[in-house]
DNA sequence: TGTACATCAGTGAACGCGCGTTCACTGATGTAC
DNA sequence: TGTACATCAGTGAACGCGCGTTCACTGATGTAC
């Protein structure tokens, strides 16, 4: 009895917090974190611009809240994929099948992540960050003799450039419909490029 | 007789305006474009921020064209590789290395484009684009039955990939030395994974 | 060759504008007794 | 339960600042005759 009924609305500050990080996510993304004013995002929550700062200390304390957010999901979600395997090609299956959906469904977080990276990487440290994670998934191959590549970087590098630039080219509109589609033929390629 | 000897210094408008491409390479590529102001430029030049509006007709302009210059540059050394060779192999061989060496050699120039890719797309054609002149490649490979990629953009996008984010760990300090070092392992690892 | 004029690179000061941020304040909600 | 106070999300107006750009001007160089 000591807390409120959960049907209650409490003061619904977490409610418009999670709006600040969907509608930034958004600009931030179509159009990068310099042309995208304070006001532009207030404005698509509907608040005042002032409001902003009940909920971030500033806008570039917003930006980092926002891209630590999706970085760390997707790092959790490779950490995962890489537990749940013990050999290399099916943890490839589903890694690239997890680049393809990401994209496919949240195209915005995927954008951000790219684009942004550079600007936000110094502040997150190895963990939560899907680039260390496939790192330690090569590590482990390497290990277990199972890839065709000895430096566990070079080998993330090279899986993580041939599974992510068709998204980008799918950006640029080199390249069209779901990646989904070709998440098979772009599988087998990175699973070619390693020696699996 | 009726040129002035070449000896003559002219009015160095043009060595001005390729000091200012210069510096504004540099600026752009360490700290981005909005981050780097009309003053930074013409102060790393050594002239008054005004001078600038002599050779661009504004800020943005001076991106376009230092970004132009290098893009054409890369596309142009790219396309003379692919006439040079019938077979693909040794295309590849040659791409990665010159990728490795511009890398290398005018870290710059790399990261600027690699990071600027997305605001002056729009503004290159098809010809000086390096993306489509690998493109070209791979339709030529596809069409003689060289790779195993049935897509010349997909092949494109999963190629330039696997060469390039090396690159990208090396600006983020996940990988170490110079590329070049890395070229043959990177080489092995873009043709197994076109099928070559 | 000399002279008068045009062109050009460069200057320093000023401009208006939009930005991120701050501030005092309001009204609603939570809490202690 | 009622009351007094604290906390919180949100507001509208104002702030100072740095930015890209413009402007009138200068002095050196080129050109026509």
């Amino acid at each position: 009895m000591s807390k409120p009924a959960a049907k209650k609305r409490k003061r619904d500050g977490a409610a418009t917090r999670e709006r600040i990080l969907a509608e930034a996510l958004v600009l931030f993304a179509s159009k990068g974190f310099d042309a995208t004013s304070v006001k532009d995002i207030s404005s698509a929550v509907g608040v005042a611009d002032a409001a902003l700062y009940r909920h971030f200390p500033s806008k570039e304390e917003l930006a980092h809240a926002v891209f630590k957010r999706h970085y760390s999901t997707l790092a959790g979600q490779i950490a995962e994929i890489g537990a749940r395997h013990s050999t290399i090609r099916p943890i490839m299956d589903e890694l690239v099948e997890l680049l393809c959906r990401t994209f496919d469904n949240e195209p915005n977080a995927f954008t951000f992540i790219l684009i942004n990276q550079h600007n936000h990487l110094r502040f997150v440290g190895l963990s939560d960050n899907p680039v260390e994670e496939v790192a330690t998934i090569m590590r482990k191959a390497i290990a277990n003799g199972e890839i065709a590549i000895d430096d566990p970087d070079l080998a993330a590098a090279i899986a993580l450039g041939a599974a992510i630039q068709p998204a980008i080219f799918h950006l640029y509109g080199r390249l069209h419909g779901r990646l989904t589609g070709n998440r098979h033929e772009i599988t087998e390629a990175v699973c070619r490029a390693l020696g699996i």
